[in-house]
DNA sequence: GCAATTTAAATGTCAGACTTTTAAATGTCT
DNA sequence: AGACATTTAAAAGTCTGACATTTAAATTGC
């Protein structure tokens, strides 16, 4: 293997580099056990911190865990779905929370990438998500439901209408999508009116899926985004509304100098 | 801050864990100095390497960058599409060849999204676009081009139509899902007769991005889609063949041809 | 006043020691 | 002989302390 000491992003990095490539291109197999931290250490000619640092990045990807013990080491992980959903949650979250995305253009990627599901679910969905978005509907409708709980029940709701597609890939990049748009959704307060509503649209969608009518689901799921965006749009200018009152006289401030 | 010294996921992690939840909360606003490793090891009660190891996970996924020098330190890391889109296409790379997932249904997610896409391509796609699919077309067609070459230069038309939507979260997602698939694509051989085809598609797409007619652009990916399944299927019965042939007389055959 | 030099703060790396975990090997008892 | 307890060694986890390198600010020299 061949690092160069004096490559500026580090050895740990280039360490962890070659590891990653070397899993990736299938040179790893799943469940491979790594050598052990000392004798890559030799290996690479390097300390055993400095290997340490690199598995850790490793590990930070879920491309490996570590075993402690005999015969323990570091081993080629087998990423599943649910391990690497959070971390894609956990990206797009950060990413749409620190480049000014607005609510408008979030929203509008997550309903089109749901309609794209639309279609497949009606044709696929089985039981399972029918009994679990009757749940959530029945959940959304109850008394002294907090805002969070109510856009954690929707987030499920949509969740269980992407698992119909019974396509793995597809409901794992859609969750990451619904998933990530949660901390957004969380700033909107949600009178009984408006729950009434998206509930009423919930209903639909739904029979619209037993019914296994494609259009009719992506139909609904327009009017939800449009309703969505609609109660965004208030809470903005209700927000403006306030700050305007507090400091009379000062134009729209634009934020982050 | 508090972590449990006897907790089994380790010291390390925790403080990564600790510091990330910091930063996804808004805690840690972007481009601010942590402190410096040795005042974190103080204020965690460890000692360097560990908040070392800790920083490297974050590292990891471009949550901090660090910089040596007077002055430098670990700072909350601005991500952008463009780091991020690189991460998401290793993972959803490693998801596809670690879960068996069949090439029809990572097919079929891939299309899927990219009909999502196709209405508002159409509405708002700009010159850039046309640009680059009219360039990438001509590409595809040029003689003594490798199926790597042509791939690669089919991921470049579909991002394109992706970017047209000038939705960032959206072509986000998207290219991840496509870029991931390029390996299993890479399976395939294209004859000149099946590029011919494909060129053909393209340019159906072309034109009716152009014409901004998105239920046309949709019936050119099904199009597409039902193709490309098609020759992924010759490939696999091409495959199976040749391994029938070499072990004769052995499992079930069905050669009725 | 500007350029060259020094300096201090921080990360990057190393070496070695110690602790803890874990599973295999060994031993002991029924 | 088989089941259970004990020992043991390998490996990760952690700590201490040191040195190297980088970088920008402060200082000095002209």
């Amino acid at each position: 293997m061949k690092i160069d000491p004096d490559n500026s992003i580090g050895l740990s990095a280039q360490i962890a580099s070659a590891i990653r490539d070397a899993i990736i291109s299938g040179d790893l197999i799943v469940d491979e056990r790594l050598p052990s931290e000392a004798e890559l250490a030799e290996q690479f000619d390097v300390s055993r911190p400095t290997i340490r640092e690199a598995l850790k990045r490793l590990a930070a990807q879920s491309l490996i865990r570590t075993q402690r013990g005999a015969f323990g080491g570091a081993f080629v992980r087998h990423l599943s779905y649910d391990e690497a959903r959070p971390q894609l949650v956990t990206t797009s979250t950060l990413l749409l929370s620190m480049n000014d995305v607005s609510f408008d253009t979030a929203c509008e990627a997550r309903f089109a990438l749901e309609r794209a599901c639309a279609p497949l679910s009606a044709e696929r969905h089985d039981q399972t998500q029918i009994a679990a978005m009757r749940a959530e509907i029945a959940k959304q409708g109850e008394e002294g439901l907090t805002d969070e709980e109510f856009c954690a029940s929707d987030v499920a709701f949509h969740s269980a209408l992407v698992e119909g597609t019974q396509n793995p890939v597809l409901s794992y990049q859609l969750s990451g999508a619904i998933e990530a748009m949660q901390p957004l959704m969380n700033m909107i307060t949600f009178t009984a009116r408006s729950r009434a509503e998206i509930i009423a649209i919930h209903s639909d969608i739904l029979n619209a899926l037993i019914a296994k009518d494609g259009d009719a689901i992506v139909a609904g799921l327009k009017r939800l985004e449009t309703y969505t965006k609609e109660l965004a749009q208030r809470v903005m200018e209700a927000k403006e509304a306030r700050r305007a009152a507090k400091a009379p006289g000062k134009k729209h401030t634009e934020s982050a100098v």
